[in-house]
DNA sequence: TAAATATTTTAGGCAAATCTAAATTATTTA
DNA sequence: TAAATAATTTAGATTTGCCTAAAATATTTA
């Protein structure tokens, strides 16, 4: 099943990561995703069911099927690494790449991404931190959690953000907090759940809940990025 | 009119390419480049007449508006950048680029392509010897002549080549021949228009019209690529 | 559990890009 | 120049992907 539209490759996709986060993945759900009708999202389930790449009955839901699965993490890996690219090779910011990846990750030569990834230096995590699948579709976990999750005394590494906004990446930069950096936890304020961390290249600060809910860490050794 | 399909942008592409050859583009031309039907084209002739890339009158011809141009060699721009990074970073073949680049050159984004450029470090000709528009569309002319055309005694680069096959790239590179290399035109053999070269790695050897056909070359300093 | 509500699917249509077959216009050639 | 031939265009279908409105099914809630 190697004839795939853009648009197919989308709905697969989009249907991938939904299914990650929540348990049941919704007509509407996907519709929402993809800026379109619920509809729409009909018509395209039978098309991917036909294609196998689906499991779908209908009025009882839908998953993606082993096969449909495999594409999707093909897809997920090419865009990871064209972002991977952008950011290390053309100094493109975090906040910039993921639109063009969207375009880049269609491009069909097989060849091209096993030729990119060994050029990059074969890197196991993008650069927001999430896990790039090897040509296998298996990908490295780190046990992640999220900062506000952390015991006080604690001390753990930035390992991925939960946002890829352009905010997000200005409070950080200004604060010195990058995938990598070394964080403790000093005290937690139950006021407003602001909590007081520091950092190899600050001395003690704040930062609010919201900033700590967008932060994961892991404990154990540093990124392999 | 930046919103053109990738099939609109493959006809303005290809009208551009037949239009460099030759003096007239009929309807069957450009049917049989894009592996398609004559009916085809004139559809498509009527939607780019609409969108102002193309000055079109039924049953008289057509030609690329300036605007349409201007499309086609940004779209010349970044197949030959494309083409470039797959060679000099991803170390394939001048033979096996032209089918990813084409999937390539309709990534939308002009950052992308700005960076691209940098990050090559702005080469002026691509792996096949050809020029490489800057952003406004200006190109380096080599004043290139075909090998079959030069005198006998004359030594001159290689600059480009006239086909992008495989079989090609394999005679030239078991002759160690490439684009820079200097050739001396020895004697020239009126019987099968075979000559006889010299280059810097070789002593006299000699070639088929055939593969002197296939071979462009420039009397000036060595190409800038 | 029956009625109200929400979700999903079908029916019928539209636009892009393609095709084949037929009609129209241009070009050649006798 | 008139007839034959070649090129181009139109007419009418097809497929993909999308839409709205209405029908069918599931889920909530009274």
């Amino acid at each position: 099943m190697e004839n795939l539209s853009t648009t197919e490759e989308n709905y697969i996709k989009t249907i991938y990561h939904l299914q990650q986060t929540d348990t049941t993945v919704s007509t509407n759900d996907v519709a929402a995703k993809l800026n379109t009708k619920a509809a729409s999202v009909t018509d395209m389930l039978k098309r991917l069911n036909t294609k196998q790449v689906l499991n779908y009955e209908k009025y009882k839901g839908f998953s993606l099927s082993n096969q449909g699965e495999k594409v999707a993490l093909d897809i997920v890996r090419k865009h990871r690494l064209w972002e991977y690219f952008l950011v290390e090779k053309l100094a493109f910011g975090w906040d910039e790449v993921h639109a063009i990846a969207e375009e880049l990750e269609h491009i069909t030569s097989k060849v091209l991404i096993e030729r990119l990834d060994n050029f990059l230096g074969n890197p196991k995590f993008d650069p927001h931190g999430d896990p790039i699948p090897d040509s296998n579709g298996k990908m490295q976990t780190q046990p992640q959690i999220n900062l506000v999750d952390m015991p006080i005394g604690e001390t753990a590494s930035v390992s991925a953000v939960g946002s890829q906004s352009t905010e997000l990446l200005e409070l950080l930069t200004h604060k010195n907090i990058a995938i990598g950096t070394q964080i403790t936890i000093k005290k937690k304020f139950s006021f407003d759940h602001s909590m007081e961390i520091e950092t190899p290249a600050n001395s003690s600060f704040t930062i609010s809940r919201e900033l700590a809910l967008a932060l994961f860490v892991t404990i154990k050794t540093p990124s392999l990025l």
